[in-house]
DNA sequence: GCGATCTATGTCATTTCGGACATACACTGC
DNA sequence: GCAGTGTATGTCCGAAATGACATAGATCGC
């Protein structure tokens, strides 16, 4: 949790992801994709004004939920992520730019 | 289902993915999403080669699922598009590529 | 300090998803 | 025509995800 990576304290573990436990390449692949867009939701909301309850009621959800999306809470899917990813007024553009992103 | 389309007859529906029921933004993008990314997976499977019971193998998953994947079946989330295009040998570049497709 | 706003975490009831199995269909070589 | 292989579809039940609520922590202006 020190350096850089404060996300996913609980739940996913930091770092490469991998290293933390028993994690094939796809599963790892899996975990770092949605680390990356778990970071590009916030950024997201964050750039258009948004706090997490405005982000919950465009995706008719919950502030909770929407906390727990961005915390890297493992009972997050990757679909409730994109979809708070677009609710966020993310373009597809801008997703497939944060898919190329850290990594 | 005429024209290139003849996924997601039964599901999702095809063409705009918009038109056919009451999706809003949002909702689309998000079908359309996976619509690319279901057409990722099996060029991607074809491309390595893999039958549909290879690929459920290496998902530790069933045929039928696969099947269910490529087909666009509600019941498959995104979450298990990507582990089948991860599974299918895909890297996350072609992720990307995929998701710069068709829209 | 207090209210207001924003975010994080835990829990729970209901919904949705997923693997497995059965079965059907399509095509091919023999 | 039949066996073999690949794909599609329906169903079931256990597992995981989701929304909602409660509540706590953290800032900030006043």
């Amino acid at each position: 949790m020190r350096k850089g990576n404060r996300l996913l304290a609980a739940g996913w573990k930091a770092g490469s992801a991998r290293d933390f436990l028993g994690l094939n390449d796809q599963e790892s692949a899996l975990v770092e994709l949605k680390l990356s867009l778990v970071t590009a939701v916030r950024e997201a909301r964050r750039k258009h004004g948004l706090s997490q309850t405005d982000l919950a009621q465009r995706m008719r959800s919950s502030q909770s939920r929407v906390a727990k999306i961005e915390t890297g809470d493992k009972s997050v899917s990757l679909d409730l992520i994109v979809r708070a990813l677009f609710a966020a007024g993310a373009t597809r553009r801008e997703l497939q730019r944060a898919l190329a992103g850290t990594a």
